[in-house]
DNA sequence: TGTTATT
């Protein structure tokens, strides 16, 4: 299916450097430039020769580069395979049963909320329902979740909008949500064995004889960008994957001089989730299950929970709140639940969708809003991004502030009191 | 053995 996606390459026309030009970068480059901007900016800073000011020759020429080695895929569908970092074949049409209101966001940042996910998509148009899937036991984020619009439109939109979204280091994947079923899950199988020359798209081909693929995926050396010669297919269906071990386990594939190895593959949650209990079981404390033991436990989870999953301790607003209140003192952007961003010079066709675009790859966003007028629904030039952490929001301000945006440059600033109206 | 794919 062709989409008219064409709309979907506005943000990068007129890129970052010559304004005056079309440009048809694709989003994806777009987010691309964003994450080695956001590099540049954190190294700068460690490095404290930086200061808060617009972007440097320096910076645009490492972007540059990136720009032309980087990944180009325009196609923001989800089909039945995900050749490299999601750039997906078109996808067929499923089923007439098939939901076209309800999506699957998968790769989502760990620390994500349902709330933030439900901000993102909301900008997008009514959501029936929204649901971030998190591990039953330890409550964690399992890094994906579903969205169900109202309007077959609006999801449609979110995944033209929202798929390939940067948001800190991930890129998250929006598609249609098959059917639920038992059938569909554990479908997942883990090759090794590969040629070191195979391709993902060899991979799709040796395996979709067995049946629809859904993802693939060949694990490359960080450093050197070599396949390490092992792999993920994940089949629509279980019985799909069952028939593709006892078709290509312990087989050769075309040209290959050593068999492969097919079989199932981990499931992380289950696997962290035994991890963490099996610390758990051997702390001496729940053997003396009273308040305080109980404390004590709790405190070890979340120890264990943030060595486990990474969870990065945040700047603490309450903590913020505590010492504003006593003193009576202000600080910008600050509004309690977050840190409020202002985005002045916006066009007038701007949308949420772009602010989440520009402010997603520097950390963890709550909300944000373009402020319209009343009677012609269009932006009245100015926003408001709220961000959680506030270390990332100002690098994103340092960042994003003199940014030149099609043919405004945009000024970017922790909320001041000034601009707000109580 | 993954950027945790079926609530």
């Amino acid at each position: 299916m062709l989409r008219k996606d064409c709309d979907q390459t506005f943000v990068c026309r007129d890129f970052i450097k010559y304004p005056r030009r079309r440009f048809n970068t694709s989003r994806r480059q777009l987010q691309t430039n964003m994450a080695v901007r956001l590099c540049d900016v954190a190294s700068l800073l460690r490095s404290g020769s930086w200061a808060p000011e617009p972007w440097t020759g320096q910076v645009i020429a490492t972007m540059e580069t990136q720009l032309s080695n980087g990944p180009t895929c325009n196609n923001t569908s989800n089909g039945p395979s995900t050749i490299s970092n999601n750039c997906s074949s078109p996808v067929e049409s499923g089923s007439i049963e098939d939901s076209k209101t309800n999506l699957i966001v998968n790769y989502l940042p760990q620390n994500m909320t349902q709330e933030e996910l439900k901000s993102l998509f909301g900008s997008i148009g009514e959501i029936e329902s929204c649901k971030l899937v998190r591990d039953k036991i330890t409550g964690q984020s399992l890094g994906y979740g579903f969205v169900n619009y109202v309007d077959p439109k609006d999801a449609e939109k979110a995944i033209n909008t929202l798929n390939g979204l940067r948001l800190q280091t991930k890129t998250i994947k929006v598609s249609y949500a098959r059917p639920s079923s038992a059938s569909i899950r554990d479908a997942n199988l883990y090759v090794s064995g590969l040629p070191k020359t195979m391709t993902q798209k060899e991979l799709e081909q040796l395996f979709s004889q067995y049946g629809r693929i859904i993802t693939s995926r060949i694990l490359v050396d960080q450093v050197t960008g070599v396949s390490r010669g092992v792999g993920f297919i994940r089949f629509d269906r279980r019985v799909e994957a069952e028939e593709a071990i006892k078709g290509l386990n312990c087989q050769k594939p075309p040209g290959a001089t050593e068999p492969i190895t097919v079989k199932f593959a981990n499931n992380p949650s289950q696997k962290t989730s035994q991890a963490l209990l099996s610390q758990l079981y051997q702390s001496p404390n729940r053997r003396y299950p009273g308040p305080l033991a109980q404390q004590a436990q709790r405190f070890r989870l979340d120890n264990l929970l943030n060595m486990a999953y990474g969870v990065k301790s945040r700047f603490s607003p309450m903590a913020i709140d505590g010492v504003t209140s006593l003193a009576g003192i202000n600080i910008p952007g600050h509004a309690g639940t977050g840190w409020c961003i202002f985005v002045y010079n916006l066009a007038p066709d701007a949308d949420e969708s772009i602010l989440w675009q520009m402010f997603g790859p520097f950390g963890a966003v709550t909300n944000v809003k373009v402020i319209r007028d009343f009677n012609t629904n269009k932006c009245k030039g100015f926003g408001f991004v709220t961000m959680t952490n506030y270390d990332e929001a100002a690098v994103a301000i340092a960042s994003l502030n003199g940014y030149r945006l099609g043919d405004r440059v945009l000024q970017v600033s922790f909320k001041t009191n000034k601009t707000h109206k109580a």
